[in-house]
DNA sequence: AAGTTAGTAAACCATATGGTTAGGTACAGC
DNA sequence: GCTGTACCTAACCATATGGTTTACTAACTT
């Protein structure tokens, strides 16, 4: 729909099923069948699944025989993770604020134990 | 679709409205007019979007009089960059691989002149 | 040459998504 | 109590998504 890098690295990985083969490939690379294999759904599913991810950037398709092996393509999720991290100081800020409210509380648990 | 937690995080912020929303919301509360007047759609899409990101638990939603202003909650998105976390090593791996490739081409280029 | 294996393409279906308009609810201010 | 503002719900629509089955192509095997 959408069809900024980000958009489509985003909801190409928003599907368990493609984390689950991505997830696969960081063992290295793999065919077709054997990516099917763990999944209770036919091969020509798994197929788009792979078209979506390589439509994304997320994993590129080689050629050996009838194979036609896939590897993981991990630049795009580094987009996808720098995008994140533009967030990250929120969820420390959060910490922190957190943090904080700790540490009034033990306060005055102290004081209260004190009196 | 998917409802488990990461999917429901990762197709929230798929859509490039819902993380121009996120963004605005990292400078404060806002009201849903107010989230709404820079995009180019009705009132009840700006809505519909909220619910969305609301339900992904990366908004909460607050009341005062009429207003019911949004507030980030950057926990979820925390969880979705320690998922991204576990590719880091493959994204920094290619990285090794390029800069071994550039260290052999130097050295090849320096053989080169050396000739 | 015939058969088998790996993968893709096409047609189809159900449901999800992202938008619209029209109409309703809740609160504030005169 | 009426009016305007802020927001939500409902109904609807078009397109996208995720799956199926069936049929095809390409390459290896015998």
């Amino acid at each position: 729909m959408a069809h900024d890098q980000l958009s489509l690295t985003l909801s190409a990985v928003a599907d368990p099923t493609r984390r689950a083969i991505l997830a696969r490939l960081t063992q290295g690379e793999a065919s077709v069948k054997e990516l099917a294999l763990p999944f209770d759904m036919s091969i020509p599913a798994v197929c788009k699944h792979l078209k979506v991810l390589e439509g994304a950037g997320l994993i590129s398709r080689g050629r050996n025989a009838q194979l036609r092996p896939c590897r993981l393509e991990p630049e795009r999720l580094r987009e996808a993770a720098q995008w994140l991290d533009g967030y990250r100081q929120f969820w420390d800020e959060s910490l922190t604020r957190l943090d904080g409210l700790l540490d009034r509380l033990q306060t005055a648990d102290e004081e209260a134990k004190s009196n």
